[in-house]
DNA sequence: TATTTGACCAAATTACAAATCCGGTCAACA
DNA sequence: TGTTGACCGGATTTGTAATTTGGTCAAATA
């Protein structure tokens, strides 16, 4: 069996690899034999860690969503007033979503056009995982009295519904326009909702 | 020739035929033999009143947009207040959209996808348009006092990029959700966006 | 004559089979 | 013990013949 830091270290190779890999290809021409060759180990190893083709790229899109999240629950922590708090949220999400895509050739989904049914299960999820993490902070803006006392987890719904928009799976990273416009659009919605939030 | 009341009605019919075909076999596999069967005339006659099988599809999304711009614009000149008036056109444009889609048996991104870069295009002409008539109540209510005195056109393109995130062309019909629950959380995102804009 | 039509054409698409490729396994190797 | 790549069957691609389709226009129709 590998030792614990060294499956680690691999599973974050493999995925890394998947990243570039998931870019150019997508999902169905992405072969594991590339994938083998671009770690640099042999297929069977690549089953040490990963059960399948379909986990290996789910996880990679995991990992991006653990990013998000991390990032979001950072902010949420610190200790800047909620109005604040709750713009640097929506702005650090559209940023490192960005991030992510820009790099992809194709549209996100058709790149992961076969995955579709898992996807959007899993899109539900992250939704609500992100939505909790909104709602913390506008239970807290409510208490201070900041914000307006309409449920909190619908409102954090709301504000990553109307978000969203900015950045469609069905768009190319070149269709989409520039970093700098999005994260003006982004900036200019989100201080309308934020406003619309509070009392 | 024909006379100017048969082809006015005659283009209808073909696009009235368009809407049923198109929504069950999409763009490609929708053929001009069987649109002119449906409509119950020759081949032939289908061009003399479109050019091409492409500017048929076109105009039978133009004329969806037609439909929202007419609405958009009655509620614009009717009498109600500012804040009234976005909501009610906020919400007539979801529901009319969402009428025009829900019969498509796949989704309109797959449908309409040899037609991308052309419709690309004709979007963001929908959008401005659509964009300019939110754009003229906004300014009224800030010549009545109502509303902030932000820019008013990029509020409008605001309030349509934040609601454009319910109905995206890469869900199916039936994975939109129930038409009650969309327009639930439209009524709540407008209700924050609007209270954003106001004073 | 004024309209409408469907047979016709080239180009695009499909159908079908043969050849190739790929996800996943596991006996053998290091 | 940990790693590998040859191997398997099912899926995909490829090459090509047969079919279909967007668009035209001479002929039919009214």
């Amino acid at each position: 069996m590998p030792s614990v830091v060294q499956t680690k270290e691999m599973r974050e190779a493999i995925l890394d690899a998947t990243d570039r890999l998931l870019s150019i290809y997508g999902y169905k021409k992405m072969t594991i034999d590339d994938l083998a060759r671009e770690v640099g180990i042999g297929k069977g190893s690549v089953y040490l860690h990963f059960s399948s083709k379909e986990e290996i790229v789910l996880s990679h899109i995991d990992r991006i969503v653990e990013r998000v999240k991390f990032e979001l629950n950072r902010i949420a922590e610190s200790d800047c007033d909620c109005s604040e708090c709750l713009r640097q949220m929506l702005s650090a999400r559209i940023t490192i979503r960005f991030e992510s895509v820009q790099h992809y050739t194709q549209n996100l989904n058709d790149l992961l056009a076969d995955l579709r049914p898992k996807l959007l299960a899993r899109r539900r999820q992250y939704f609500l995982e992100e939505a909790e993490i909104f709602a913390r902070v506008i239970e807290k803006g409510q208490k201070s009295g900041a914000l307006r006392g309409d449920d909190a987890f619908q409102s954090a719904e709301t504000l990553l519904l109307a978000t969203n928009s900015l950045l469609p799976y069905s768009l190319t990273a070149s269709e989409l326009g520039e970093r700098a416009e999005i994260e003006e659009k982004a900036n200019r919605l989100a201080k309308i909702l934020i406003r619309g939030l509070e009392k």
